[in-house]
This record gives structure tokens, sequence and C-alpha cells, in this order.
DNA sequence: GATTGTATGATTGTATGCAATATGTTATTA
DNA sequence: TAATAACATATTGCATACAATCATACAATC
């Protein structure tokens, strides 16, 4: 029999983290901040220059970023941002949004009752930020919602590709809540899902739930391709930015 | 007007493919194929010699398979083959059988008559191999079945999604079928919810077959986790090589 | 004048070498 | 003897160098 020796805990993590993986998170964040926009060429050499590192970590990370779709390699010919066109747009709203049905109905299967109760304190805030026109904070509340559904559905590999569709759509999906009325048609599908939700109706909230996102991807499709524009009834979250 | 010239018909590929992408090919048969056992180190220099290329196509191919989930990656100690704990195997199926779920119910409206005259055919098709013992084949057809009940949902979002998910469980999926009681389970699953796609049942059809996968699913974590083993009821498709 | 051939520079694809880190073994000390 | 230290080895992380490929410009040809 072995002597039963104390452990260290858990390996600290605490360790500095590699070159191509700081490479892929600050790449990953340039692009889907908009900083790298779609379309535009990824040279290595730059890119290299820019991090203060070799090509061999760098080109790690874009392979990384390739899996991950934000990035299109044209083989000998290099790697440019990935664009996303208005029909991939929907079929991408379209997977997320039926992801977050699935994620609603199990979490209302799983939740505890202090999950629901913290769930709805979320919401409670989101409007009283919609309504006192904290738009960039509601934003991020409804966004903190939906991911907070997705975590209750207790299923991590249902969150990780919830996550990952994510990162390939949010660089578009600001778009959808650039119109007033699109927000506060938001704000009352929220309100209706949560509805259904203290409601136990499973079946209705999922339903609702899966609207409420397809409708966001449907207009960010629209605008997208264009068939929606700037107007008097757009709001930018920009002018948010001095608070 | 312009003269109506005949043009190349499409541009061919015909590309000589990277060393890097030739060799997350072969690795991921290797693994998916169990060649490579999960918890199985790779160390560069082996796979290299192995695969006659040099470090850095390698590197750029394991990190593409980490991102795929096939592999896993310990920091200046290596990578290995991923494994996959029961748990995370029943986490897998359920996100899997929902996608399906989902993916038939767009189906179901989408496809056209012929594409379910063919869906159809390919049931009737598995069906027979079934009653004619034919494992390996109606194994591969009921694979078929799905794969295409997915493609019918004319999302390819979807698709890739559900093909990476599968490739991440089909290592250990083919357990499912190891007995004989679960085959005709199965063979009755399939009946039931193609006669709902046929009956135009969309609830009921996705529900089938969201619990068709989830019970394949259940069974797999079950045979993961070792709470079922080699039984008299098992059956192996190895000894149907010979065909 | 449009097409084809050729040269040049830019960029990617791959191989290799060195430094950093982790693991295993032996020596040392309390 | 148990713990620690020191060293040796194996392996990864990264940088660099060279080869292959592509884009562009310009000359040659019909």
């Amino acid at each position: 029999m072995e002597t039963v020796r104390p452990t260290l805990p858990i390996k600290r993590p605490l360790r500095r983290r590699s070159l191509h993986a700081e490479a892929v998170e600050t790449l990953r964040e340039m692009i889907i901040a908009g900083e790298l926009a779609p379309g535009v060429r990824l040279i290595e050499a730059e890119l290299c220059e820019l991090f203060h590192i070799s090509r061999t970590p760098l080109r790690e990370a874009l392979r990384v970023l390739e899996v991950e779709g934000l990035v299109d390699f044209y083989p000998n010919r290099g790697a440019v941002v990935s664009t996303i066109s208005a029909e991939e747009v929907v079929q991408q709203f379209e997977v997320l949004a039926n992801l977050e049905r699935v994620a609603l109905e199990l979490a209302m299967a799983r939740m505890s009752p202090a999950d629901l109760a913290r769930l709805n304190r979320m919401h409670d805030r989101m409007i009283d930020l919609y309504e006192a026109k904290q738009r960039r904070e509601c934003f991020q509340k409804d966004f903190d919602i939906h991911n907070r559904i997705v975590a209750l559905s207790g299923n991590p590999v249902l969150r990780d590709m919830h996550a990952g569709l994510m990162t390939r759509s949010r660089r578009v999906r600001y778009f959808a809540l650039h119109s007033k009325s699109r927000w506060s048609e938001a704000m009352s599908e929220h309100q209706a899902f949560m509805q259904a939700v203290n409601d136990k109706d499973v079946q209705r909230a999922s339903m609702l739930m899966r609207d409420h996102v397809l409708r966001t991807g449907f207009l960010v499709g629209e605008f997208v391709s264009g068939r929606i524009d700037a107007s008097p009834d757009m709001l930018s979250l920009a002018d948010q930015d001095n608070d």
C-alpha cells in the first residue's frame, strides 16, 4: 500500500501563458471589437511586429482563430478576417435561437428557486436600466441574462457551443439594438418569456425565447445586408461613453 | 451587348494541401478510430517522424485538434488525446439530441416531397439491412440518415456544429449499438419518428428524435462509465469484416 | 490591343536550432 | 530514513533561416 501523501491542492494557473494563447485572445478581441474589420488581410510579419513575437506562435494563433471561424485562410496567400454574409447571420441566429430555447427548457427543469429569483432580479434590473435610458448598461444586462440562462441549463457543452456562436456573431450583434423601436420591442419580449418562466410554462417560455432571438437575428441580418440603414431612429452606444 | 464566350466551368480546387492540413486529417482519423486512444501522450518528435514532417506544421495541427476538442494541452508538458468522461458523453448527447430535434423540425418545414421520399427509402433500406443482420451496413445507414436529416435542415451552421459534436463523440458512439436489444430498440425508434414525419406531426417527430438520441447517449454514457460491460448480449462489428 | 511569357519582390510554408521548463535520478543533509 | 538539493535528460516553446508560392509589372508575341 502506498503512503497517502498530501498533494498540492490544484495546479495553480498563475502560469505565464504562452505567447500563442495571448495572441489568440488579443486577436479575437480585436476582431470582435471591429478593430480588425472583416476582409482585412492579416499579414504575419505585421502582426509579429505588433505583438513582438515570432511567426511560430502567431501562426498557431491564426490556426486557432480559423477553427473558431473568425479568420479565413487562403493557401499560400495568407489569412483574412472572415466576412459574414447576411445569410450566414440568419443561419447563426437560427441556431443561436434554438440553443437558447433548449437552454431555457433545461434551465427551467433544473434551476433552483434561488436561481429563478436571481434571474428575476437581473431582469428587473435590466428593465430599470431601460427606463433610465442607460443603454449601454441595459445592453450588457440583456447579454448577461441570455448567458445566465444558458449557464443555468447545467450543460457545459451547450454553454461552450453557445459561447462560440456568440463570439462569431458578436461582431454584428450590436446592430440589433441600434433602433429605439427594436429596443422597446426586445424589452417586451423579455417581459413575456420571463412571465412564462415564472408561470412554469416551459413550452411557452422556450418558444418566446426562440422567437425573441430569431427576431433579433432577422433584424441583424437585414442590417448586414443593408436593407436597414442609418435612420433618425438609430441611437449609438458610443454617445454613452462618458458616464 | 457582350459576346457570350464559353467560360471555364467552375474554379477547380486542384491544390496541393499543406502538411499541417494533412496532419490534422490523419490525426483526427487516428483518434476517432481509436488508434490513438484517449490519454495517449502525443510527443511531437514521434509524430514528426511518423509523418515525416517538421514540428512547425505538426504543432499547428495539434492546435487545431485542441480547438476541436480531440486533444488536450498541458503547458510545457505536451498534448494528450482527450479523454471523455461519462458525464461529458451525456452532456454531448444531450446537445446532439436537441440539435437533431431542431434539425428535424426545420427539415420537415423545408424539405421537398422528393427529399421525404428519399429519406423514406433510406429508412426502408436500413430496416432491410437490420433484418438481413448486416450490422455494419445498417449502422452506417443509421448514421447516414441522421446526417441526412441534419443536412435537410438547410442550415449549414447547424450542420457544422452537429458534425463537430459527432466527431468528438464518434470515438465512443459505436458502443451504443453493441447490444442486440438496443439495436432492435433503436430500429423501433426510427420507425416511430419516421411515422410521425410522414404524418407531418412535427412536434411528435422531433420529440421522438430527441429521445432516440438521448437514449443512445444514456447507454453510451453507461458504457463509458463501466456500468455496462461485455455481456453475452454484445455483438462485435469486427466479426463482419469479411464480407 | 489583347494575350502570353518572364522576372522580381512580397509573403507564406516548412525545417531547424536554441532556450526554457518539466521530469526523473542520484547525492546530500538533518 | 525522509526530505531536500543538485544534476541529467526529455520535451516543449519560441525564434530564425531557407524554400516554395503568389502577385505584380513589364516585355514579347500574335
